[in-house]
DNA sequence: TCCTTTCTGTAACGATCGATACAGAAATAC
DNA sequence: GTATTTCTGTATCGATCGTTACAGAAAGGA
């Protein structure tokens, strides 16, 4: 329908990457609209007419990097045979990724607007609704888990997924406070050597199961 | 050397308690002077006159902050009888500050500033520096149970350390996502239900000290 | 070719940011 | 009392914030 008129002299998708290098690297509160258009190579009514607003400028860019840059960590715990290999990947799936050098370090979710009270209301609300799906992911694979027969029945899936959405959040923090890779292995080590006891703790309170 | 001239209308440390406050609440970035001077009940020229700018205002407040609030979580650690009480009574000690429903939710030093390009470089080296403090404190607990026989010599008191900071770092972002006590004391659980494997792994490793 | 439509660049909008100039108020020193 | 010193309230500073008016440029439809 909008086949007329002077075509868009940028490509929308390379400049929504732009956007979210920016949101990742400084906050939403920190990204100012000079920081977006120099390094989406635009002007700000082009990125107006193009994404309405800075918030549904980072609204967007936090869907990108749930699309594109979540993927890998994601998608690593379905294809785990078990629920405890899915824990274990999922963690060394976050160590290699914040561990990277050619992106900012941890995770735009966890780190981009923690301050209800002074970002834009539906930001903290759209961050906060994506970090308890990450925690309903993880539940969802640990029940999974239950049904499958490798974790007993009295398995608190809850509890687990709190444990380990809290231990990669964590992990962002110490990230971006330059931590090195062998660091935040470490951290996942910790994580993983939690398991076989809260799973031998579900054994003790119901041997047989419910 | 002060005692002449007009003296000061309001009581400095309480005003740099309610900046505190906002601080913790808002962040440093969304802590405007308005909303620091509307708190503190005094003028932005009497703010000044006393804090000598907003940056220093926020510094001495964190400092406030570790001296204050900061002092029942670390202090716990230092009476634990063992290593591992020590990491289980920080972590519930934690729970009940980051579960307090009049004062805002979560660490201050975890979440007052985490974007450095963004906020003022001073700002985000000093958290940064608290931050490693922290992980420097539980290192040296968890040597000390090494020293007092509780640990195993080969106990990887780094590795333990990095991760009982970064649970409680993620339990910041946790509880200012709204969680309930018992959302963070399951992850505390989580965390100290790792102890026993920890401690097992070095005595695998090196089973009669080096 | 001219018209319509859409995008781009400049330039500026009102609001708010952190920080201050200035004059008056309130204390001590003499 | 007057002088001196320091703090307070108002009012404002220049800079930057997110956002937009406006005019010109670049495309398709006639």
């Amino acid at each position: 329908m909008a086949d007329r008129g002077r075509p868009r002299s940028f490509d929308r998708t390379e400049a929504l990457e732009r956007a979210m290098q920016v949101f990742w690297k400084k906050g939403y509160e920190g990204a100012s609209l000079n920081d977006l258009t120099a390094a989406m190579g635009i002007g700000c009514p082009s990125l107006y007419a193009a994404f309405g607003s800075k918030e549904n400028l980072f609204l967007e860019a936090i869907a990108h990097y749930e699309s594109v840059v979540g993927t890998e960590i994601w998608e690593a715990i379905e294809k785990a045979p078990t629920a405890r290999a899915a824990m274990q990947d999922f963690l060394h799936a976050t160590v290699e990724a914040y561990s990277s050098t050619d992106s900012p370090r941890g995770c735009l979710i966890a780190l981009g607007a923690l301050h209800q009270d002074s970002s834009s209301g539906r930001i903290c609300a759209d961050l906060r609704r994506r970090r308890a799906e990450n925690i309903d992911t993880l539940r969802r694979r640990l029940q999974r888990g239950v049904m499958e027969g490798d974790l007993p029945a009295a398995f608190d899936c809850n509890a687990a997924a709190l444990f380990y959405a809290t231990t990669q959040n964590g992990m962002s923090i110490l990230a971006r406070d330059g931590a090195s890779r062998e660091a935040l292995a470490a951290v996942a080590e910790g994580a993983i050597a939690a398991f076989q006891p809260l799973a031998d703790k579900a054994n003790i309170r119901a041997p047989h199961g419910p």
